[in-house]
Order: structure tokens, then sequence, then C-alpha cells
DNA sequence: CAACGATGTTGATATAGCTCAAAGATTATT
DNA sequence: AATAATCTTTGAGCTATATCAACATCGTTG
């Protein structure tokens, strides 16, 4: 655990609209998610960006750079935050010295290649209301996950972010906060949600995740 | 390399329909397909199977359970096939050995986690004929990649496989191959696939791709 | 070889979510 | 504080793709 502090780099931090590495960057390090959060996105040569990833506290961004060296995508803080930075070379001979951390980051990489697998059955089989009831629960589970409330909790994206992420418009997005606030499953507040009836959300959702 | 093969261990066959691992089973290994083809799926709690992925010849299955130790999805054969089996723990034991077996063990992992990312790219944002087209595109340089004709192949799976995969309806799918043959891009013979205007088939994909 | 189940195609119709438009709310900038 | 820019909401109409249905083809098995 020392070790792996020691080439820890507590970087300054990034305010909201700073990128952290852009497409095409040469790939060097991961980075762990201090405090604030981050989106990943990736821009189509027509131009209209698409949303890839949202990280948040205690998430490792960057591993989208492992395979060819450099980034897929860019990330941009979506408000004040901060980060470790992991030289990538270094895990690397870390993870050489350290069986189990070696393991860990194995973990790590599992856990990623498994989101993105949930990510694809949802966007080629959910409708657009289990969409958003599915990323609501998972955005819960990730702030439980830290220590912070599951029911009440601040989104620091967009609502366009969420519709790209999602494969869905603004206003698809905008219609359905709305429609499960009038169902009194959510409150909206702006970019505050409460979530109101979990396991009514659970049910739209229908599958056994969450 | 030698060391390597010492782990890998050559299963017997597998024949059409055969699974490799199912949804939950204990994760021990990945695989290398060594002939033929998969295809993964999970099944939603409603019945109907989502496909995940289909892996040609080279490539590797099974990353899906490195996670939780548990198969997050089910692997199942679409024709006759046989397999490399790679013990995970051996492979991870012989990795803190083998610094360049590491490398390219992450670099495996690292290409995993792109491909992934491109298709949430796909799905959250092309038109049922771009996907169509990317997804020709894709088996034809993964094919190109073992020395397969790019050009010419014969596609190992469904139309309604390939409609799961790429969030479309088989009707659909079987509507686009018509329509892209009428156009002249491609000629369809029931599963044999030849692409006869890769350029405009790019074209119709737009981004930068392939 | 006949017959059955699985797969593929095509047509007609329905609909979920998109597009376009406009106004209101929030946040950033001067 | 005023203004500009961005973000959000709501409405009306449209369209790409889903759904439903019927039939054709293929491949397998008794």
């Amino acid at each position: 655990m020392q070790q792996l502090d020691d080439i820890v780099e507590r970087n300054r931090p990034y305010k909201k609209a700073d990128h952290l590495y852009r497409q095409h960057n040469e790939f060097r390090s991961i980075f762990a998610v201090r405090s604030g959060s981050f989106k990943t996105y990736v821009l189509s040569s027509s131009g209209s960006g698409r949303v890839t990833g949202f990280y948040l506290p205690g998430e490792i961004i960057g591993m989208d750079g492992i395979a060819d060296r450099t980034h897929a995508n860019s990330a941009v803080a979506l408000e004040h935050a901060s980060i470790c930075e992991i030289p990538f070379s270094q895990l690397e001979s870390l993870s050489l010295k350290l069986p189990s951390l070696l393991h860990n980051f194995f973990s790590i990489l599992g856990a990623e290649i498994t989101k993105d697998q949930k990510i694809h059955t949802i966007l080629s089989s959910y409708s657009a209301e289990q969409r958003i009831a599915s990323f609501l629960l998972g955005v819960s589970s990730r702030y439980a996950r830290v220590g912070l409330s599951p029911t009440r909790f601040h989104l620091p994206m967009t609502r366009g972010d969420i519709g790209e992420y999602l494969g869905l418009t603004v206003e698809t997005v905008s219609r359905l906060f709305t429609a499960l606030q009038k169902k009194g499953l959510i409150c909206v507040d702006n970019r505050e949600i409460a979530l109101l009836e979990k396991d009514e959300l659970r049910a739209i959702v229908g599958a056994d995740e969450f």
C-alpha cells in the first residue's frame, strides 16, 4: 500500500470544463477521481460528440488508452474536481512485485469490461423509461458506495449528457424526468434528484439488477 | 512463450450450441478461439436473451468473469469450434514472472474495453443502416486479421443474433441486408456475404473508423 | 424422402422517440 | 445588476424502426 502510494501523483485541482486528457493524446496514466466528477466522450467526425461514461469519486478513468497507448476518449471535468494520477508504466512494474496489487488491478479492468457490457444490453434492449430508471439507480448505488445518500443526490451532468450517454435526445430525458416525477417515483429539482420509490424504479427496469 | 504454452489446455472440440460456460458459472479461465465461433449473451429475467458479443478465431472470450469471479454472460458455439483454455490463476502467476506477458495481457483487456466503448457509441448514435454497415466492416477486418478474405465471408450467426447485438429486430436486419444489396454495396446469399463497395459502406458509417 | 422446426423475407400498420420550435430557468460574464 | 450563454421544459407533428402477420426457404431428423 505504501509502495502504491509512492507512485501516485496528486495533481492540481481541475475546474469545470478542464480536460484531463483528449482523444488521441498519448496514454501515460490512469486516474482515480478523488472528488468531483468527469465525463468521457468521443467526437464523431461529423462534430457531434457522444458521452461514453461518467466518473464519480472513487472511480478510475483512463483505461480506454491501455490497448494502443492512445486515449480513445476525451475526459473533462463536470465540476470542480481532484484526482490521483497513477502512471501506468510504474503501476505495471509495481504489479510485478506485488501479486495482490496485480490481482486488484485485474479486477478493476474486469469491472470496467462488465460495466461496458451492461450498457450494451441497456442500449440494445431497454426503452427510454427503462434507461432513465436504470441510470438513476446506477448513480444511486455508485454514490452509496462512497458513503453518500443513495436517495438524494446531485447530478453533475446536463440532461444533454445523459441523453448522449443513453442514446436519447435531451427532450426525451427531460420528459421522462417529468413523467417519473408525476408518477411520484422521483422528485426533481433541476439537478437535485430524490429517489422516492426505488422499488418501483427497479420494477420498471425489470431485470434483476440493483 | 513456451511457459505460456505449458499452461494452455487444448480442449475437446465444441459443436454447435455447446456452451463454453453459462451465466453465473464460476470463472476459472479465459479462452482463445482456435477455430469456429461463439456468441456471448445474457438472459434477462423476462426470458428474452440479448447477444453481447461474437468471437471469431484468434479472439479471447471470458473476460466478463474477471471482476467478480463469476461469468456475467453465457458463451455458446455458433458452429463447430475449438478453443484453448487458459486458466486465469496460472496466467496471473505467470504474469508476475514474465513482464512482457503481463504487458500483453493488459493490452488484451484494454482492447476489450475499447471495443465495448465503441459499441456504446454505435448503439447510442447510429441509425440501423449505419449499425449494419459498421457491423459488416467490423467482421470483415476481424477476418482479415486472421488471413481470411475481408470481402467474402460467411456469417456464423443468425439475423436474429445480429439484431440482438445491434439493438434491432430481425426484420430490420433482413430488410437492410436486402436494401444494401439492392444498392449494390453488398451481395447476400443467405449467410454468405460479399462486400462489393467497402468505401461506400464506410461512407454510410461516416465516422473515421475502419 | 418427408415433414418439421428454425431461419429468413416481405408487406402493412403502429408507435416510441426524434425533430423542430419557442419560451422559461439557470448559470456565467461583463 | 445587466446581459449573454447555456440548459431545461413543453408542445406539435413526423419518421425510423418495431410489431404483427404471412409466407418462403433451409437444414435436420425420423
